[in-house]
DNA sequence: TTTGTTTCGGGACGATCGTTCAGGTAGTTT
DNA sequence: AAACTACCTGAACGATCGTCCCGAAACAAA
């Protein structure tokens, strides 16, 4: 038994990832709605064809480049909180930090991935890819207090999608205070 | 000066209002991603260039659509809040029904309203439409605890777009404890 | 009535779309 | 070697798209 020899099936699978990381380019520039099998294509710098035909359509390749999204930002996520956690802080600086950045310099990313996030409320076979991140989160608290984390779960949500349509992002000095509010046990 | 007495343009507005609600009907049920001249035109009952004659673009279209979103969504939430203060409650069961109504039954309604929120987030001048139900709902809220406030509206957005995703909406009685949380004094 | 303004709507143009197809290439198996 | 499989890709089809044009109709002002 041995696994993935077979170098046509590497090529492949190789040139798949380069088709969902284009995809994922284009929905950070021009949205979900700038998603054409030609324009990713373009932007992947292959063929046309090659994007119908390692995706039966245009939906199996949202389908893909979610799941995909959703894999890095739960790994992405998980590291980040082991990291705060090992260092013993509760975590107010680390999280209004990331809040920052994914508002700044990785806004067009976060954009992304609430568009995706929009896309499984309408695509059923979407959500269990876009609960993903929720669910390591979630398996990573104590149980005692599920209500808080829930509740901490929404409000950063809420904080990131109310920061993409500042006109400027908020700084992690103008988080900070929010985040601790939202983290202070009661 | 007499104001609005020429039936043409009187019928031309009347038309416009009813194409913009032909506009959120598709958004409702197809996303934005479904609206197209003709599929307004057909669902509003008018002819393909009544949309193209009274908006410029489609871009034109989606604003308008938005502004008259976001200003139907704060009167309401205006005298949801108003009406619970009236009552004297803190207001944690009449926020959780109402999350419950908007992720059931105004499912669709509450979809198109977080796709027109995130084309704010790519389109500068659609923000302060955006912004308007946050403002008008800070504008109610005395200002001695302005980041409890922020926090507030966070977790409720962060509850609906979580909402939005699950495999079956949540109920109020489900909802309630995390709002009791979220609005709980610390 | 005549003139001017605003709305209406059929038709069409060029562009782009998703998808298909058939032939060609590279790699594996027998 | 031949047979087979998987990937590649140029060309094309029909559909739909946004938008424009231009004459007709409704209405107001003269």
């Amino acid at each position: 038994m041995k696994m993935q020899v077979d170098g046509r099936k590497a090529r492949g699978d190789k040139r798949r990832a380069e088709i969902i990381e284009a995809t994922l380019r284009v929905i950070e520039r021009d949205g979900v709605a700038g998603v054409t099998h030609r324009i990713v294509a373009a932007e992947a710098g292959v063929p046309t064809t090659s994007t119908t035909y390692h995706f039966s359509s245009l939906d199996d390749l949202l389908i893909a480049t979610l799941i995909s999204c959703a894999r890095d930002m739960a790994t992405e996520v998980y590291w980040m909180i082991d990291r705060a956690r090992s260092r013993g802080s509760r975590g107010a600086s680390e999280v209004a930090g990331l809040l920052a950045e994914a508002l700044g310099p990785r806004r067009g990313r976060t954009m992304a991935e609430y568009e995706l996030y929009l896309l499984a409320a309408r695509k059923p076979e979407l959500r269990p890819a876009a609960r993903r991140w929720l669910d390591v989160l979630t398996s990573m608290v104590r149980h005692d207090d599920e209500v808080a984390f829930r509740v901490f779960l929404a409000g950063i949500d809420g904080l990131l999608i109310q920061g993409l349509i500042d006109d400027e992002p908020p700084s992690a000095d103008e988080l900070r205070p929010v985040v601790d509010y939202l983290l202070k046990p009661r």
